[in-house]
DNA sequence: TCGTTTTCGGCAAAGGGTTGCGAGTACGGC
DNA sequence: GCCGTACTCGCAACCCTTTGCCGAAAACGA
């Protein structure tokens, strides 16, 4: 059962492989031809190779995904939506994760080259330097997806985590809270930085000082015990650096008794769909999903068309999504609520 | 910035092109060969391209991965350990989304054997049969996850979901429950149904009789409007198909102000790690990802490796992982509690 | 009807590897 | 010193498409 390629076509339509071809790759070809060699296509099962073509075309029409942390629900849902957006563009992604153990980044960075991709998505690495250094060497477009770049000229595509941090602040200021904390994000990642930054920054606009400050990791078990550790400190709210980790955050709080909401407030980062399920209620800073992954399908398709010109940082601004899991201030705009 | 080949290490290392591919594709050569192809190799930053090998050997070392519903978090577990598990012995994943709008599970296959892929692993999709066909006809190894074929001779790799359904059935009813209901997966999937017949099994062997079924549709919000029917109905124990819908069952039924765990009972499946958390701590029957991950990788390698071996259809079992959501049974072995 | 402009489709050269074949070389045994 | 064996390695064909080039045919205008 030898597969069959286009020179058993052209074989049965009695034409040459180049007309096949030309009608599969929507080069102009007569009506009688492209006719004659669908037909012949249909009755075999013919479909042309896509690696062959890729060879000599230079485009695989595969994207390189890179992914670590599936365990936060946000990345699954944007690996759903970036999937989604670039099937309807008919590219795929193939999927890396930089998660198990053996994984130095040195040997994705290689897999990745070696399968051709036209362009690569980073969401979550730490590595972003070297990665970009080797997709530049390469000529491959590089997009930072929820991730900041710390060398200029990458493309990146974020939320705005330092106006959405401050928002936070400035939230929990006014809501009367004095004694303010933050189970921050990994500290070693932009991202993480940049919401502390914020937050730092918002508290001090407010005139409010910072109780004290944990690194998370993003990691539940860390997150619940730097969570812990500032609630004996006196602190009456927590901002914490993602969704994922206020989850636990919660749990462990109300573990000891305490009353979300009104005793302390809990807000997060990300609005995860789970943020807004009855048991959580998490007041947390939305990351526009749908915006952002709409702005790096569109940038990535960009650079592959045209990759000279340049990059952007897009900083897509998101809102608090108001909820039950921190104290509302009483003149706190009401469309703001969710 | 033109590509390297193995063209221009060759001429850099003065051997022949042929020489080159034989060092990088671990056929023999002398030291000295070796020695010289990977010094101008490093030098130039070779790497073999991957399509264009795959277009001589056949071989893509691609896996395509349909998958659906990466909102229920048990897929995206699936996804990360298998894609780790196949990184690991030189495979990537390509993913297809059948969530999308416009996907005709036609065009799907098709873009699929288009990438010439080695394999397809289908997590959740509907279309077993038409899917298993095609790739037959193209003699391409599929194997099911949690999904169980229509026809036979189709490699499945699944949880065994009758005799899980059956023990939660045995469970409720030790329990002393005697309204038990069942909000069923989606009843088009054989998962679905083979569960529902468990559990029906189950009651009907402990003697106790059935209060009602509903599907859920995989959905949490008709999972949540058939439970609270159900509950109206009188129904003092529930399970539910997954956990999925199962958290947004118990996000209903507290809604109303029922206590779960003593009033009412619930019992999930699939273990997702979400079922461990404080906030649900649901009891439910462990699906062994990790063996059904190597089982599933184990049957792809094997079938790619010898097409012509049998398929198999494996069921492992899976343990009750008892939790606080559902009453326990007064002499229930201790050793199941989690 | 003829000349000119298009359109069409065949030929063959890529594109970057792998691999069977056979010639050359090194080496051990006698 | 000679022969047989076992490695190496270069040559060239092949994997399946795309695409530039060019001649032939068709279409068209006058």
């Amino acid at each position: 059962m030898r597969k069959v390629t286009s020179l058993d076509v052209a074989a049965k339509a009695g034409v040459s492989q180049s007309a096949v071809s030309r009608v599969f790759s929507g080069a102009s070809a007569s009506k009688t031809t492209v006719e004659k060699v669908r037909a012949a296509a249909l009755e075999l099962g013919y479909r042309p190779n896509v690696l062959a073509r890729s060879l000599i075309t230079g485009k695989s029409r595969i994207i390189g995904l890179i992914v670590a942390y599936l365990d936060n629900p946000f990345y699954p849902d944007v690996l759903e939506r970036l999937s989604n957006a670039l099937q309807a563009e008919g590219y795929h992604i193939l999927v890396f994760m930089a998660s198990g153990e053996g994984v130095e980044s040195d040997r994705m960075v290689q897999d990745l080259l070696d399968y051709q991709v036209d362009g690569i998505i980073a969401a979550s690495v730490g590595m972003s330097t070297e990665l970009a250094a080797r997709c530049q060497a390469a000529g491959i477009p590089l997009v930072l997806f929820n991730r900041g770049a710390e060398a200029a000229g990458v493309a990146e595509v974020t939320s705005d985590n330092l106006k959405g941090a401050a928002q936070v602040a400035r939230f929990l200021a006014a809501g009367g809270h004095r004694a303010i904390a933050h189970v921050s994000g990994w500290q070693g990642s932009q991202t993480g930085r940049a919401r502390a930054q914020g937050f730092r920054d918002g508290l001090a606009e407010a005139g409010v000082e910072m109780l004290g400050v944990r690194d998370g990791f993003y990691d539940r078990d860390k997150a619940a015990t730097a969570a812990l550790e500032l609630a004996d400190l006196g602190a009456d709210a927590l901002f914490v650096g993602n969704d994922h980790m206020a989850f636990s955050v919660m749990d462990a709080l109300r573990g000891r008794g305490a009353k979300i909401g009104t005793e302390i407030s809990v807000v997060g980062y990300d609005d995860v769909p789970m943020a807004a399920w009855p048991s959580y209620g998490l007041t947390t800073v939305r990351q526009p999903v749908r915006q952002m992954v709409e702005a790096t399908v569109g940038q990535m398709l960009r650079l592959i068309e045209a990759p000279e010109t340049p990059t952007e940082a897009m900083r897509i601004a998101g809102r608090l999504m108001v909820r039950g899991s921190a104290r509302v201030p009483q003149d706190w705009p009401s469309q703001d609520r969710a």
